[in-house]
DNA sequence: AAGATTTACTTAACATCGCAATTATTGTCA
DNA sequence: TGACAATAATTGCGATGTTAAGTAAATCTT
């Protein structure tokens, strides 16, 4: 017979995107008044820290797929907040820069998503925050596998 | 000064969307076969486990937004696996509810969910596995607050 | 009880997700 | 070298995410 499945409140899927949903909320708020999306926010972390990338590398850093980061490149490139050039060596490339109006857009919100993130530190408590990053980190690594 | 922000490895947003597209990947490879989507999956598997429900709590607890779960019922009382019926007393009300298809659907990969399920446990270790959805959770009481 | 407010859901519009197919470029090997 | 395979990005399509506006029904106010 069929196996009895985990009550909903403990699925690991379900947690997940209730965890995201409360996570992201302060987020597009803060987002919101500088008319960047989340997943432009990311791409903008990404890139400052990381410096110029490849598309290829870069969706996978910033947990998008290449087709949506392709559309997503294409609108902040419009709005001035990153550069794309094709690949020096291998043409198929596309190497994405910030620039310093997206490198102004971070430093505008920093201030902000610090708080937002001190927040949830606090409210879980520095340890299990450690902890929490961890356990995400290990699911993310086996990525793929089953 | 802008403060410094944690590096994107580190950073719970995402942290969370990578643990998500892992986690999810086996379970839209399971899901394809039968032909629905993991937002599908996640109805059915709250209505099963909770019977009847108004669309608000459904969208709520399948963690879905209203507009998206109004478009997921359309196109599931379409095939047959809810069914809809405006409220009794309430007449704004929309109470949705499983249908034998709905039910046979989920026992049919109720195996498999839990082959997965059991796979991400064991990567992690039991204990671990148990402290991650408390942590989720926690998350996820937060809402809205900050 | 008529009018204003609130609630539950739907619709609309646009962006992103997720998959598949295409295009352009590079690499491989007979 | 030339056909073929592999790689990087783009495009197309249908479904969902997200916000805002709209509709209908219940509730509150006076």
């Amino acid at each position: 017979m069929a196996p009895k499945l985990v009550s909903t409140s403990r699925s690991l899927p379900i947690a997940l995107m209730h965890a995201r949903e409360a996570v992201m909320g302060p987020i597009r708020e803060m987002l919101g008044a500088s008319g960047v999306t989340e997943q432009q926010w990311r791409v903008l972390r990404v890139l400052e820290e990381a410096g110029a990338l490849d598309a290829s590398t870069l969706a996978q850093r910033a947990a998008l797929l290449q087709p949506s980061l392709t559309r997503i490149i294409k609108g902040m490139v419009a709005k001035g907040l990153v550069t794309q050039v094709q690949g020096e060596h291998d043409r198929r490339r596309q190497e994405v820069a910030i620039t310093q109006a997206g490198v102004a857009l971070i430093a505008a919100n920093a201030t902000r998503a610090a708080e937002i993130a001190e927040g949830w530190r606090a409210h879980l408590g520095a340890d299990r925050y450690e902890v929490l990053l961890d356990l995400l980190g290990d699911l993310a690594d086996r990525d793929g596998v089953q």
